[in-house]
DNA sequence: AAAGTTAGTGTCGTTCGTACACTATGTCAA
DNA sequence: TTGACATAGTGTACGAACGACACTAACTTT
């Protein structure tokens, strides 16, 4: 059993992007012990007069170069025994990064990486958890928000935001229906521009008009 | 500006509780300063190796000797002035008891009292935040979850269900409705037995057959 | 001009939410 | 015993939302 004297308070951000029709997360890989080589999450102590929603907005900063972007805190773990060092109590935030905002990452660092949801390393201390709830709740939040415009860059198509709720979710949906749900959104309008790609019909872009605001529905 | 040196964690619980017709929080008196003579919720200090979670059901059982109630996380409150004598981040919860297991509080402490929610006096902190969070969580809850069952007894009628939801909600539903929503959810049972009280018609008495699982709906 | 590829559209049946008013069954008092 | 009182308990009809389902439109390339 190792020294429990240490006591401290962390923020551990879950930064979320989609890219290549995958849902990934930042991960940076440890090189101290302990969990040396393990992947854990973007985070650090808070400090003494930095508010938490501060402290998480800086640490995605740090890492990323990205501000501005959908910051919600999650939930606070606190088991003792999470980080063996010691106390250690870790409030948690998830952030929505566009791929259209994707920083390039610093190419020396070979230590930060966007990791799929769905084929995560080995990931140190509780992060694992910490992923899979803020997972379950985008996923959620999916139903009955607007947070998926979050992701969108400028301007879209219906089918990239369709796509961008299927790799959320994890299945197929249905065009048809889709489109009824979301064509009636206040916060969605058609810039009256099309898009082409590729050798078919182009498609109409639409735009977030509130691209600051998360709204809930229903 | 206060010495900022003092750094700490803590964690506060919303204990909510039904008398009345109306919905109450248990709050505590301050003696002390800051804040002395307002009211805060209860709460303390999490020692170095106890879980969250198990030091939000301490202080509730201590202060109301009640335990095994619904419990949950609700949200950590961190900005550095919100306690003026120094850090201190409060983990949040909240508990909900349900009026037959209310506890007679000591008679000698007159600092110890179930406040309505509707009318709560002057709070210390920035408490009167945290309530109102875990007000809005709970009646967003009634909605798409079993939760309301929490406040049930042993036995109870679909009248006294009812007016649990108004009384969350602050408004008055429509009875038949009501019933039909609630007369097929698989965790509500009929016991035969009737309840007589007052000079009219008895009422069906219920159960609920999982007492400690709160199900999601849809 | 034909093939390839994605964009885009409508209907029907079911379910769910909601508005709405009267009868049933007990107690109590005259 | 009967009538007044108080809460328990019940059904219907309308509109909205949801889900299943298949074809045409528009552009590019060969």
């Amino acid at each position: 059993m190792t020294e429990r004297a240490l006591t401290g308070l962390a923020t551990d951000v879950v930064v979320f992007t989609i890219t290549d029709h995958r849902l990934r997360v930042l991960l940076v890989q440890r090189s101290g012990e302990p969990f040396s080589g393990y992947w854990s999450l973007p985070g650090g102590m808070v400090p003494i007069n930095e508010a938490l929603d501060d402290c998480a907005s800086r640490m995605l900063r740090e890492k990323t170069g990205v501000h501005g972007v959908y910051l919600e805190q999650l939930y606070s773990f606190g088991r003792p025994e999470r980080d063996p060092r010691g106390r250690v109590v870790s409030v948690s935030y998830y952030a929505l990064v566009p791929p259209a905002r994707l920083p390039s990452l610093p190419a020396e660092s070979q230590r930060l990486a966007w990791k799929p949801v769905d084929a995560l390393p080995e990931l140190a201390f509780d992060h694992g958890d910490i992923i899979a709830m803020a997972h379950r709740r985008l996923a959620a939040k999916l139903e009955y928000s607007t947070i998926a415009l979050q992701f969108m860059g400028e301007r879209f198509t219906l089918s990239e935001l369709q796509s961008v709720y299927e790799t959320i979710l994890g299945e197929q949906l249905d065009k048809r229906n889709f489109r009824k749900r979301v064509r009636n959104l206040p916060c969605i309008e058609d810039t009256g521009e099309r898009f082409r790609a590729g050798k078919h019909r182009p498609a109409r872009l639409f735009r977030v008009t509130r691209p600051d605001r998360v709204d809930i529905i229903k």
